[in-house]
This record gives C-alpha cells, sequence and structure tokens, in this order.
RNA sequence: AGGCCCGUAGCUCAGUUGGUCCAGAGCGCUUCCUUGACACGGAAGAGGUCGAUGGUUCGAAUCCAUUCGGGCCUACCA
C-alpha cells in the first residue's frame, strides 16, 4: 500500500500510466466466442472519426459516452466489444493532400491519379492515426486488435459485392440529371452535404419579345446568366392572362435565339408574372419539365462554373461576372424591367462554402424507395428504438421524402465504382462487375473503368456488418449482429445512422443471432435481427460557455486536450457526463471542470485518508467478500453493519447503486454522474468519514479493525460504482487498495455493484438524519450568537419522544464531537421560546453561551420562518379540507400532508413563542 | 414555408411519467475557520412569485392553448 501518497491529486502521470496499462495488455480485446457460449453480449461500433480528424469536444463527449456505456456492460459481464476504426473521408483527405501538394507547387492533375492516390496513402501512414492515439488518452476501451479502415482490402472488397448486389437487383442506375456540383471541389455532392443560408439577393424581371409581335412576356429570375440556356417560357394553362401566348415563341435575348412558350404546372399564376423561363441544365424544376416537353438541355457553363461555348458572347466567364454582364447588356437593350430585393435560400458546398451550382451531369444513384420503406418500419414497428423520443419522428419524417442518392463523386480519393465503360464509342456498354473484366461482353472492345469513386458515407453505412467479415458469414456475426447500441451526434443522423438502417436491413435480411446469446443479452422479444443495430441513442452538442456552436471560424473551439491538461481526462469525462442530459445542448463551462477535479482530489484525499488508517491499524487488509472476474453482486458483501452510521452508509450505498444503474440504462448519464459525485462528497467524505474517526482512533482492536474494514469494503464498491466514469482515478487508487492480489487485473474487469435491497435500512437513513438536524442546528446557532470557533459550548437539548432521547444519547460523543459541544443536557420542557434555540419538529435545542443575541436579525429570521410555516399550513389546510382532493389523491400523499401539517403547526407555535418571548414587533 | 428544442438563483444547468421538490446543484458572492485526508478543504449564509397570459386538474416548474424572447434543423418555388 502506497505510504505516501501526494497530498494533491496529479491526473496527468496517473492517467498517462494507466491508459498504457489498458491498451499494453490488451485487456479490451474480445476474441470471438465460440458456439456455446452463453454470455450475453453488448456490441457497440466507434462512429468512425475521418483518418484527418483532430479530436474535439463532439468527439470527446461521444466517446465519453460510449466509454461508460462499455465499461458498465464489461464490469457486469457482458462479453463487450467496442469497434474503433477511421474512415477514408474523400473529400477532406484528398483536400488535405492536395494543399500539401500545393505547398510543393504541385497539382494532383500533374501528378496523376495513381501517385495521387500512393500520396494519400503515405500521407495516412504518417498523419492518420492521430486521432486514434488521442482516443488512448482518454481511455476509450475499445478492442484495439480490431481496428479498421475503410479503405482496408476486405472493406473495400464488401464495398465493391454491394454495389454490384445493388446494380444487380436494380437499386442503382445511372443516369443524366441534375445533381448538386460544387465547383471548387469539382465533384458531385449528395443533397445532406449541401447547407442552406439565407442571404438577400435580387429578383429581376426580363422581358422577352414575343415572335411576330410587339408584346412581350416578363419572366422574373434569381440566376439571370442561367437564361442563356433557356428552352422554353412557360405559364399555366389555367391563367387566362396568357391563353393568347399559347403555342407562340419568344425570342431569347442577347442569344437571339426562338424558344417556346409551353404550358407546364411548374408556373404558377400567384407567384411573380406567372410566367417562369424553363432552363433544363441548370435547375431541377426545369429539368423536369424540360423532360416532359421534349426540351433540349442547354449546358452553358464547364465544371468550374465558368460560361462554355453554348453561353455565346459569354464564354469563359465566372458565373457572377456572366451575370453582371447580362444585367448590363439586358439593361441597355432594354429587356431588364424590374430588379427588387429578395431573400433567397442558397446553397453552399458544406467544407468550402463554394455555392452550388445546379449541374446536368452523369452520376450514379441509389433507387432509395425500396431501402427506405423497410428502414422506416424497423423504426415504426420498435426493432430500433431511438432515444431521446423525438428524433425518432425526425427520422420518419426524413424518410418520408427521401430523394434517391447520388453516391458519384468525381474525387480520386476513395472506393472506385466497380463499373466499366466499353471505350468504342458505339459500343459504349457499362459492364458493372466485382472483378475488372477482360473485354467488352458485347463487342469485344476494351474497356476502362469509370474515373468516379463513391461516397464516403456509402462504405460506412455498411460498417455494422463489414466490420464483422460480411459477404462471409461468420460466428462474429452470429454474437456481435445486431450491434447492440450506437452513440452518435444528430448532425450525422441521416447521413450515417439512417444509411446503415437502410443498409443493415437490405444486406443482413433472414440474418439471426445466436439465439443463447440473444436471450442472455436480453433482447430476445425483438424479431428482426438484421437491424444494424437494437437502439440509437442520440447525444446533444457540445457549445462553448455562451451557449455558440464551436467554430473555427468563430474562434470558440475548445481544444479537449488543453482541458485535459488542465484538468485531468477523469474531471473532463465527469463534467460531460454531468452535463449531459439527454436533449439538451451542453453549454461547456470551464469552471465546472474546476469544480470536477476538485471532486477527484477530495476522492484521493479520501484515499489518503483510508490508506493511512489502513497502515496503522492493520497493514495488508483487503476488502472483503469483493468478487472478481466481472461476477455481478449485490450490496457489500463483507461489510459488517455494525453501528448506525455503518447500516446508514450501507443503506444509501445501495440506494445510489441501484439510482446509478438505473440512470445508466436510460442514458441518464447527468443523473448517474450526480448521484455519485452527491454520496461520495456529501455522504461518505462528509458524514460517515467524520462519524468513524473515534472509532478507527480507538486503540483496542475489534472496533478499529471492523470500521477500518469497513472502510475499505466501501471504498472499493465505490470506486467499481465510479470507475466508468472516471477509469483512471478509480483504478489508480484501486490497485493500490489490493496491492498486487486484486481479484482482477483491472478495476475495468472488476464487477460493477448491483442493489442488494435487503441491505436497505429506512431507520438507520431516518436516525442520521435527525443526528444531522442536530448538529447543523448547533453549528447554526453557534455561527449566528458568534460563538468562537475553537470554544466548546454546552447544550440543552427537549426530545419529543424519549426514542429520540436515545438516539441522541447513544450519540452524544459524535454530537458533541461535530458540533463542538461540550456538555449535553436533556430537558423535560420545551425550550422553542428561548433565545439560542432551534427548533424541529421532533426536537428543541438550545445553546448556553452569555452573548445576547441579535434581536432584530432574529426576529427577521423568525418572521420568514413564519410566513413559511403559515403558506405551508394554509396550503395543506386547503387540501385537507377538500373532500375531491382526499377522495382523489392517492393516500400516501394525503399522509404525508396530514404529516406536514402536524409538523409545520408545531413549529409554528414555537416560532410563534419565541417571537413573544424576544419581544419581535 | 414546415418541424424541433429551450426560456428555473448573478452565471451554467438539474428537476424521468403532474403530488412526498411552493424548487435543487456547481461556480460566483458574504462571514468565519489554516482543527494531523483534503484551502482543488471545512462551517454558516444571502439569492428564484420556475418568460408572460389563459386553461385542464382536487393539485402544474412539470400537461394544453396563445404570446414574447433565444437557438437549431429540414425545404427544388422562378
Amino acid at each position: 500500500m502506497p505510504q505516501e501518497l501526494p497530498k494533491a491529486y496529479e491526473p496527468g502521470e496517473i492517467e498517462k500510466r494507466w491508459a498504457e496499462f489498458w491498451t499494453h495488455e490488451k485487456l479490451f480485446s474480445v476474441p470471438t466466442p465460440p458456439p456455446g457460449d452463453r454470455r450475453p453480449v453488448f456490441t457497440l461500433l466507434l462512429p468512425p472519426p475521418n483518418v484527418t480528424g483532430r479530436l474535439h469536444m463532439g468527439h470527446m463527449l461521444n466517446q465519453t459516452q460510449m466509454d461508460i456505456i462499455v465499461r458498465w456492460h464489461r464490469m457486469r459481464a457482458f462479453i463487450t466489444l467496442w469497434l474503433p476504426g477511421t474512415d477514408h473521408a474523400g473529400i477532406a483527405t484528398q483536400m488535405m493532400v492536395e494543399k500539401q501538394l500545393e505547398k510543393e507547387g504541385k497539382k494532383r492533375r500533374e501528378l496523376g491519379r495513381e501517385k495521387f492516390i500512393e500520396r494519400v496513402w503515405e500521407w495516412k501512414r504518417e498523419y492518420g492515426g492521430a486521432i486514434l492515439d488521442q482516443m488512448k488518452r482518454l481511455g476509450a476501451s475499445v478492442d484495439w486488435d480490431r481496428e479498421y479502415f475503410t479503405m482496408d482490402e476486405n472493406l473495400s472488397r464488401a464495398v465493391r459485392e454491394v454495389f454490384v448486389r445493388l446494380y444487380e437487383e436494380g437499386l442503382i442506375y445511372r443516369g443524366s440529371y441534375i445533381v448538386n456540383w460544387c465547383p471548387w471541389h469539382e465533384t458531385a455532392i449528395s443533397d445532406l452535404e449541401v447547407k442552406h443560408e439565407e442571404v438577400q439577393g435580387k429578383l429581376w424581371g426580363i422581358r422577352y419579345p414575343v415572335v411576330g409581335s410587339n408584346g412581350f412576356i416578363t419572366v422574373a429570375t434569381t440566376r439571370p446568366e442561367t437564361m442563356l440556356g433557356d428552352a422554353a417560357i412557360a405559364v399555366n394553362a389555367k391563367d387566362e392572362r396568357y391563353t393568347y401566348l399559347h403555342g407562340k415563341k419568344v425570342l431569347l435575348p442577347l442569344m437571339n435565339r426562338e424558344i417556346p412558350i409551353i404550358t407546364d404546372e411548374l408556373a404558377q399564376p400567384e407567384f411573380g408574372t406567372g410566367a417562369v423561363k424553363v432552363t433544363p441544365a441548370h435547375d431541377p424544376d426545369d429539368f423536369e419539365a424540360g423532360k416532359r416537353h421534349n426540351l433540349p438541355q442547354i449546358n452553358v457553363m464547364d465544371e468550374h462554373a465558368h460560361m462554355n461555348v453554348n453561353a455565346g458572347p459569354y464564354a469563359g466567364l465566372d458565373r457572377f461576372e456572366a451575370r453582371k454582364r447580362v444585367l448590363h447588356d439586358l439593361r441597355e437593350q432594354g429587356f431588364l424591367v424590374s430588379e427588387k430585393d429578395y431573400t433567397l435560400a442558397i446553397g453552399k458546398c458544406d467544407r468550402c462554402g463554394t455555392i452550388i451550382e445546379p449541374r446536368l451531369s452523369e452520376q450514379w444513384f441509389v433507387k432509395i424507395q425500396p431501402l427506405a420503406d423497410r428502414a422506416k418500419e424497423a423504426v415504426e414497428s420498435g426493432e430500433i428504438t431511438i432515444v431521446p423520443d423525438n428524433y425518432r419522428q425526425i427520422y420518419l419524417n426524413w424518410m418520408n421524402n427521401i430523394h434517391d442518392w447520388c453516391v458519384s463523386r468525381q474525387l480520386w480519393w476513395g472506393h472506385r465504382i466497380p463499373a466499366w465503360t466499353c471505350a468504342d464509342r458505339n459500343c459504349e456498354e457499362v459492364i458493372v462487375a466485382r472483378e475488372t473484366p477482360g473485354k467488352c461482353p458485347k463487342c469485344g472492345g476494351k474497356v476502362e473503368q469509370v474515373s468516379d469513386v463513391l461516397d464516403t458515407w456509402f462504405s460506412s453505412g455498411l460498417l455494422p456488418f463489414t466490420t464483422l467479415g460480411w459477404p462471409e458469414k461468420t460466428r462474429d456475426q452470429e454474437v456481435f449482429y445486431p450491434t447492440t447500441t450506437l452513440i452518435t451526434a444528430y448532425e450525422i443522423l441521416f447521413f450515417w445512422v439512417a444509411r446503415m438502417i437502410m443498409f443493415g436491413c437490405h444486406f443482413m435480411r433472414g440474418h439471426h443471432q445466436d439465439p443463447a446469446i440473444k436471450r442472455a443479452s436480453g433482447w430476445a422479444e425483438k424479431k428482426n435481427d438484421s437491424v444494424p443495430f437494437r437502439q440509437v441513442y442520440i447525444h446533444a452538442l457540445v457549445r462553448d460557455a455562451e451557449r455558440q456552436k464551436m467554430s473555427k471560424t468563430k474562434g470558440n473551439v475548445v481544444d479537449p486536450l488543453d482541458v485535459i491538461n488542465r484538468f485531468g481526462t477523469d474531471a473532463t469525462r465527469f463534467t460531460l457526463a454531468a452535463m449531459a442530459a439527454p436533449g439538451t445542448d451542453i453549454a461547456f463551462s470551464e469552471s465546472r471542470t474546476g469544480g470536477y477535479r476538485a471532486f477527484a482530489n477530495k476522492i484521493w484525499n479520501a484515499a489518503r485518508f483510508m490508506f493511512m488508517n489502513v497502515d496503522r491499524i492493520e497493514p495488508g487488509l483487503r476488502p472483503s467478500g469483493a468478487a472478481g472476474g466481472g461476477c455481478p453482486q449485490a450490496g457489500i458483501a463483507g461489510f459488517k453493519a455494525a453501528t448506525l452510521e455503518d447500516r446508514w452508509i450501507l443503506s444509501r450505498f445501495n440506494r445510489v447503486t441501484a439510482d446509478v444503474n438505473d440512470a445508466l440504462e436510460t442514458f441518464r448519464f447527468h443523473e448517474a454522474a450526480n448521484r455519485i459525485y452527491d454520496f461520495f462528497w456529501g455522504e461518505f467524505c462528509d458524514w460517515y468519514l467524520e462519524l468513524i474517526k473515534p472509532r478507527l482512533n480507538t486503540e483496542f482492536g475489534d472496533r478499529a479493525r471492523i470500521a477500518c474494514s469497513n472502510l475499505v469494503s466501501l471504498f472499493d464498491a465505490s470506486l467499481r460504482l465510479l470507475h466508468p466514469i472516471m477509469p483512471f482515478i478509480t483504478e489508480e487508487i484501486w490497485q493500490a487498495l489490493w496491492e498486487g492480489e486484486a481479484p482482477a487485473k483491472s478495476i475495468a474487469l472488476a464487477s460493477y455493484p448491483q442493489a442488494d435491497e435487503k441491505q436497505f435500512d429506512l431507520a438507520a437513513e431516518t436516525e442520521i438524519a435527525i443526528l444531522r438536524d442536530l448538529i447543523v442546528s448547533v453549528r447554526n446557532l453557534r455561527a449566528e450568537l458568534k460563538v468562537e470557533p475553537k470554544r466548546k459550548i454546552p447544550i440543552e437539548v427537549f426530545a419529543h419522544e424519549a426514542q429520540i432521547e436515545k438516539l441522541i444519547e447513544e450519540n452524544r460523543s459524535a454530537v458533541e464531537r461535530l458540533a463542538h459541544v461540550d456538555k449535553i443536557t436533556f430537558v423535560q420542557n420545551s425550550l422553542a421560546k428561548l433565545p439560542g434555540s432551534r427548533s424541529t419538529a421532533r426536537f428543541d435545542v438550545h445553546i448556553i453561551h452569555e452573548r445576547k443575541i441579535d434581536v432584530t436579525a432574529e426576529c427577521e429570521r423568525l418572521r420568514k420562518e413564519l410566513d413559511r410555516l403559515e403558506r405551508g399550513i394554509a396550503n395543506a389546510d386547503r387540501q385537507l379540507g377538500d373532500e375531491q382532493f382526499l377522495a382523489k389523491a392517492p393516500a400516501q400523499i394525503v399522509e404525508n400532508l396530514r404529516k406536514q401539517q402536524h409538523e409545520f403547526g408545531v413549529l409554528k407555535d414555537k416560532t410563534l413563542s419565541k417571537m413573544r418571548e424576544i419581544g419581535c414587533g
């Protein structure tokens, strides 16, 4: 046992040491359980951080919560697998390496695809692991032996398999459609990757001359440059204002091209002039309209969003420069009829902020409806539960309005689409295959692989089964699929969670989890094992102290590693847990973290106190009755409840244990954390330790030995209770407590406390509450009467019942010590009216002290007290006089109210008599 | 345009299905204490009509409606 623990807790060295120990000893590695293993299983997939990622507060919160849940299950003897890995993050990683090249004065295209990808792998080898190293620092108890990377060969093979199967099932198609195009990245992106922003723009009115008349038709647009690609003007068939123009043509200004006037639902009579320009190559609605009317798709921009040859005189201009010129020319030529302010929502690229251009291009799509239907059903039927509940509805709403998913990206880094096209211009056959085809199966010509790669979320959506060996059927899948829980942020509910559900339900259809394991794990009643997880917990967003979203541009990002360096990982974890009430965002406050570092310090010093006593009383003492090896164990087995305070703390421990287990079951991390905090500090340290000090100091054996042994057993159990939240300090003290003879290699593998109802003791809790009241009352009086702190004073006590007098008598020395009293005298009459007294419904206490009380202050206090009591009595009278209340309220409530009414009555009388006595006005 | 969340002490937040919480915690603040686990400590204290209004109920911080204030997300309206 360490004789000399430092006085103050220094987390840095301790945390580093244990983090290394845990990974080095492979404590959290989970070999595949053999057939016949019937233990319960808990599986959790780490939402893979980007390889380019740096740890931020969101990760830290996410990982803290996951680690708490994981450690809690592991300590309750579940086979607990937490699977870590990283995501290749197509766009982000490619950008990172491009920037690196830029510094060397090189460009991606100069290097060529193959060389470039080599460079990315190099970069990945060099810097890719950073975030996982940071995770180790947090103590994340993941299985490092199973670490994956989404571009690993086995996962890549699975991606190809999925793509080919979906294609064969008709769920993937290729075609020319309008997609969100980022001109900066030069790639298509999905709807989800577009962020909408309200901006002040303009709405311009442009008039088009009607061919064969002197008339005009006026349309409105926010993007005038696209008029260069107009293919028609649409009016609504029901709009009588334009009936006379049906079948006519207009002359497209600037381009001098004739285009038809068509009738289409696209034009809504209420909006603007009721006439709308149709530009099929530059707007999704117009695209659809164009198809309905067989209009040409005139693309006037290239992949950089510069105008192309189709834009005639504007060719070569950037889109915004072109807009200026078009407007200028329209104005000069008299076609621009109006210009007004207009707020519009423009789409920007999520990553670079460039304004998205709707662009007509050849892309690959996943036909989403059949997948979405099953994914919706999995949640509606309760096969997957989403916590908090309101996210369930958000998920379903999204599923109901889902669009086909554009999965191709014009990038180099990623899973290349397993599709080839015949190089022969006359053939152009498309082949989708698992392996590179030798030649075109149709014409025998040479084939070229499609250059696009897949959306990064395509591969991450497969992880729940691909990390378990899919497409092979493996024992890992039987045991660990469906994964149990997913803990993640709302931000990726659609990007990732929804896609996992769609893919999981589709590709794992017909899968069955090992029935014995499923039953043992508590999922017997769930019918469907194709789902990727049984439950999803969506955690909050971490904001800064001012509730602002953290962002690099605002410069308000709190670096978790910086916080950890100052306060310790345990304190940071505890902060996040304690603030993580489900459904509400966290405003991260460092003062709070400071408070929890103090808590760690408190634990540390309580441990020093314990060790000091063990060394003195019984060196080599171990916690008694502790079960190792993660067997669940109720209560504290070896605890000998010899005294009132022993019975009390044992009861309290069991109640807190029940609450903590209950809270963790439903992801109420804050409640678990606060319960332990209040117990350890407010009850264990403030009262229990103080109460047992005299016993520890007795020179004669048994009393001290029992006290010491109880202390050690209680401490052991408390450490285990706290361990999931504060893994490091608990490991440090626990290992010291067992001095190399622990029942497990680590506290992480010891058993988690369970409540034992037999150890609940309501009587002890009530009695300690009375003694605490008495002690606090005396301290209170001392402070008010300004008794010098060092001076012991005599008190008188009047107890309402003999039992209470007996209780105080039996605990006389504790009262004397903790209230700094030198003599207790029991009297048989109320002391309530005496100055320098305090009353409760059970006793009056009076301190004998010559100092005059401050009458004004005392009267004011009494008036407040009286006021409080009278309000309480009035309330109770009103309710108890109400027949409806008596008839409808539960008996327990009525009884408690009666009791309260009585107690308040007693106290009111006491207060009044005292006020008369001191002469309050 | 639709949807969601929040508004409780100076600050940051708890308060699970309405009653035993007419309200708790941490930080901050005031007074006192360096008593051998801990000043990252101990003791005592001040501080809130739970955004506003109306309703449901025997009973509301907790449910409903309206309203004000703050935040967020989804959306192809020129």
